[in-house]
RNA sequence: GGGGUCGUAGCUCAGCUGGGAGAGCGUCUGCUUGACGUGCAGGAGGUCUGCGGUUCGAGCCCGCACGGUCCCACCA
């Protein structure tokens, strides 16, 4: 060899280089090619305020795995890349940072708050992209784009005017969520609800004209400021009489009817229920329904406002417990109750938020949603996991008008203007200089910005030079297909498919290949309030990236989550060093021989077979893969390297590759070698780019292979050849492979020593099965460790203590009389007995069974009958070997 | 309240359109076999959660139950 490979291997770097170099050849390029079929995948962009996880490793592992087949296969494949401004995380994160300097975003102001978000984007933007490339992650790297660049911009305006002319952004009065510590709206698909211990107050209020009270409960004491009315139902018995009647508000001393309501539910609490137009979504819809005046007790921070009378200035929970205090005083606090209930909360924050009523921007859904829902109806969209679509409907069927403003300023700022002097609004792509109404130059923009997922709702177009119809939208879109978490569905995949049915008139993506969880060891989430998350960096730098890799995807299926585990890592590590060896095995052999394609003639039957065998993993995995399948097609790859070309065709190929007499055989075990080795490495490559890149170039380098490619990356897919499929090879060897099995096991279980030899006889009445096992006669006694094998068509001549492999096809006599206990070979063989008289029974059953042969297809009782036939004659052979030892 | 999903070997999980139960790890017994001990050979270990149904045939399809888990939902 002329580049020794080290004993194990080693990816520390290797990988590094080897990431360099596909980059500088640009390999991971791609270019609007006519003559070429696209294949696209748009990233889903990580937050630049992100670290590299486990389900960023995940996520673009599976990317990266159906990029690179699809670019062996022969597509024009682009990774799109890019990154997310993340309005809300980045923002927190900088208030926090100046927080520790004693600034806040305000003291600040919005311009150089701005500049420091910029300042922040450039420092750590890159930082998740450069770990991106750690893990081999074969991106278009020169696309790269971010959702706040100024292409990206233009396609947010463009969108939301275009919206806005159809009537679908309005601005409205509507009850929304407010986080108090964020200072901001959030959309319905961020409010997270926890299950929390509280209490249920019960209540009453006075009722005026009469000595008597109504009484309730609620879980907000505190919004009694806000109330406004007094509900019960209209069938309820109870309160009929009340109906149209009047409460005082304590404290407040405001005078509310009592109004009959459907949404009240007899059966829960009281029957009565406080109404707080202002701070509660039902009690908003019943004030509404009896026109009740919309009373805001909050502060944008949480406190009570001016509405609040004495209360005003005092934070909301603070001011809880002063007025449960209060009404205690006053007589009006019936009882308190232990009371666990959801309660929603900010997904990013966690703070409790507050429903109230604000004027904000809306995306009105009900019309939008239609294509996005007919496309996954008549599979335009495949979600894989199938079930994914109930998920989907159960979102869209649900659908609420999209809360798109929020009270931040690191985003994409509304384009919408308002004129200081005649308030007309203007919703415009660039901001007009005058008003068109009054012509007015004092215009002042809207100062909210919008909603993070509106700009990643086009991500699969903008990126792509949307709204310029650029060639490269032209012929990359729609993508192919987007790989991301469940976790996401409602917040970014439905509004890429609706965004994309509404400005493309088409689908934005054809499958949505969803991924799970990665869990820690233990089945816990990974979270930072636990400290068990796992930084894949690490496991990078100890295992090495295809390790990882490897690891993710392997013994999962899709949509479900899995767990982490060090072993599975390690296991991994182990298979990358095994095809090292194998490959290293290889090319020692092969030092100094110029192997040749071989005469089909000197093509031995386990070089057809493990041809054979290697055609077959490749339609399998090329199958699996087409299907998503990843998981399985890795178990598929990983057992034929292992099992089929290390275990068995390397043992069986060595005494002719030590036997250098016969050059012609050889030559074609080493051509076959290095074909299959190939064909393995490339099939493995897209989970293992890294070393089966490095076992490529190594293998052409010291080859000379001028046939090769320069990089595995760039080579072709494995195809289906039909000049290796030899079925009989397949079948004959599986029949040596099972007497070299029995062989051994006969061997391991009387406690043969490894090292003595003992020959052995071949015994079969067909005359095919002993010549195939004339054939491998040569690796068949180094795997059975016999000096010497003889054939025969029947068993005259063979002692009767002899040790016997009894097999369908043939059966193998060893005389180790010297060495084995006679009642024990006894003992295994009436185990044996006992075993084939089970299938018998079973076999016989099912060929007695006049509905199975009237209905089970053809095939399946052919099978079945070949298989009673075997049985039949393998007790046969048991039960005379039986005879003969128990004389 | 609605829905998803899982329940298969000691552990972690595969199991494609229903047709003789699999892998990795662990465990046990051997092995300095000229690629690999990150290895080689062999073994043990499962009434596929339970019950019922469809079927010639069910780990797989249907129903119910039990247990775990996740999502959605305005019960004060």
């Amino acid at each position: 060899m002329s580049k020794e490979m080290a004993k194990t291997y080693d990816p520390k770097g290797i990988e590094e280089a080897l990431y360099n170099k596909w980059v500088d050849k640009k390999y991971f390029h791609a270019e609007a090619d006519r003559s070429k079929k696209p294949f696209t995948i748009v990233m889903p962009p990580p937050n630049i305020t992100g670290q590299l996880h486990m389900g960023h490793a995940l996520d673009n592992t599976m990317q990266d795995i159906l990029i690179r087949f699809k670019r062996m296969e022969g597509y024009n494949a682009l990774w799109q890349p890019g990154t997310d401004h993340a309005s809300i995380a980045t923002e927190v994160r900088i208030i926090n940072t100046l927080k520790e300097q004693g600034i806040t975003k305000e003291d600040l102001g919005r311009e150089k708050f701005l500049e420091k978000c910029w300042e922040w984007r450039k420092e750590y933007g890159g930082r998740i992209t450069s770990q991106l490339r750690k893990l081999g992650s074969s991106c278009d790297w020169d696309r790269e784009r971010f959702t706040m660049d100024e292409g990206c911009n233009r396609a947010v305006n463009e969108v939301f005017v275009r919206l806005y002319e159809k009537g679908l952004i309005y601005k409205g009065h509507k009850m929304i969520n407010w986080c108090p510590v964020c200072k901001t709206t959030i959309s319905d698909a961020e409010v997270e609800y926890q299950n929390q211990a509280s209490h249920l107050w019960h209540i009453k209020y006075p009722i005026i004209g009469t000595e008597d009270y109504l009484t309730f409960a609620t879980t907000r004491p505190e919004t009694m400021l806000g109330d406004t009315a007094v509900a019960v139902n209209p069938e309820d018995e109870r309160y009929k009489h009340l109906i149209g009647k009047k409460v005082l508000l304590p404290i407040i001393n405001r005078e509310m009817p009592v109004v009959a309501d459907d949404y009240v539910d007899m059966e829960f609490g009281t029957g009565v229920v406080k109404i707080t137009p202002g701070h509660d979504p039902n009690d908003f819809e019943v004030g509404l329904r009896h026109d009740l005046e919309i009373v805001n007790i909050l502060n944008d921070d949480g406190t009570i406002n001016e509405n609040g009378g004495k209360y005003a200035g005092m934070d909301r929970y603070a001011a809880r417990d002063a007025i449960v205090g209060e009404l205690d005083s006053m007589g009006l606090l019936v009882k308190i109750e232990d009371y666990s209930h959801d309660v929603g909360t900010h997904d990013r924050c966690h703070t409790t938020v507050e429903p109230l009523v604000k004027e904000q921007w809306f995306v009105k859904m009900d019309e939008l949603i239609r294509p996005a829902v007919n496309g996954i109806k008549n599979k335009e969209i495949r979600l894989v996991p199938e079930n994914m679509e109930k998920t989907y409907f159960n979102w869209t069927d649900n659908i609420r008008d999209w809360c798109i403003s929020r009270q931040l300023w690191w985003g994409h700022r509304i384009p919408a203007y308002t004129c200081s002097k005649c308030g007309k609004l203007i919703v415009s792509r660039t901001k007009p200089d005058t008003c068109p109404d009054c012509g007015s130059t004092e215009l002042s923009q809207d100062p909210d910005t919008l909603d993070t997922w509106f700009s990643s709702a086009l991500w699969p177009f903008s990126t792509l030079g949307w709204p310029d119809q650029t060639e490269e939208l032209e012929y990359f879109y729609p993508t192919d297909v987007l790989v991301t978490g469940y976790d996401i569905i409602f917040f970014w995949v439905i509004r890429m498919i609706f965004s994309g049915y509404e400005q493309m008139g088409r689908e934005p993506f054809k499958t949505v290949l969803f991924h799970g969880l990665i869990r820690d060891e233990k089945g816990r989430k990974m979270s930072k309030s636990l400290g068990n998350g796992i930084d894949p960096l690490e496991v990078v730098e100890k295992y090495g990236a295809d390790a990882l890799r490897f690891m993710l995807v392997t013994g999962n299926s899709p949509g479900n989550d899995m767990r982490f585990s060090y072993d599975k890592v390690e296991a991994a590590r182990n298979f990358a060093n095994k095809i090292w060896n194998a490959s290293r095995f290889i090319l020692l052999n092969m030092d100094g021989k110029s192997v040749t394609r071989p005469e089909s003639a000197d093509l031995a039957p386990v070089d057809r077979w493990i041809l054979s065998k290697t055609n077959r993993i490749i339609s399998d995995v090329t199958d699996n893969m087409e299907k998503y399948e990843l998981g399985v097609a890795a178990a598929k790859i990983y057992d034929f390297i292992w099992t089929e070309l290390c275990d068995w065709y390397i043992e069986m190929v060595k005494p002719r590759l030590y036997n250098s007499d016969d050059a012609a055989s050889q030559n074609a075990a080493l051509w076959t070698l290095k074909k299959v080795l190939i064909t393995s490495l490339k099939l493995l490559h897209p989970y293992m780019p890294f070393v089966t890149e490095e076992i490529y170039c190594t293998v052409k380098e010291d080859t000379a292979d001028t046939e090769m490619d320069d990089s595995i990356m760039i080579s072709a897919w494995p195809v289906f050849e039909k000049d290796y499929e030899f079925p009989a090879d397949e079948k004959s060897l599986e029949i040596i492979k099972e007497a070299v099995k029995g062989v051994r096991n006969v061997r391991a279980s009387m406690n043969v020593p490894p090292k003595k030899a003992a020959e052995a006889t071949v015994v079969s009445d067909d005359e095919a099965v002993l010549e195939s096992f004339k054939a491998g006669e040569l690796y068949f006694k180094a795997l059975i460790n016999a000096p010497q094998v003889s054939y025969q068509k029947d068993k005259a001549g063979i002692p009767d203590d002899a040790v016997s492999v009894v097999t369908g096809s043939a059966t193998v006599y060893i005389p180790l009389a010297e060495l084995i206990d006679i009642s024990e070979e006894i003992a295994r063989l009436e185990k044996e007995e006992k075993r084939l008289e089970g299938e018998l029974k079973r076999s016989n059953a099912m060929l007695g069974n006049e509905k199975f042969l009237s209905k089970a297809p053809e095939s399946k009782i052919a099978e079945e009958k070949e298989k009673l036939a075997s049985y039949e004659k393998m007790i046969g052979e048991v039960r005379e070997r039986l005879k003969g030892l128990r004389k």
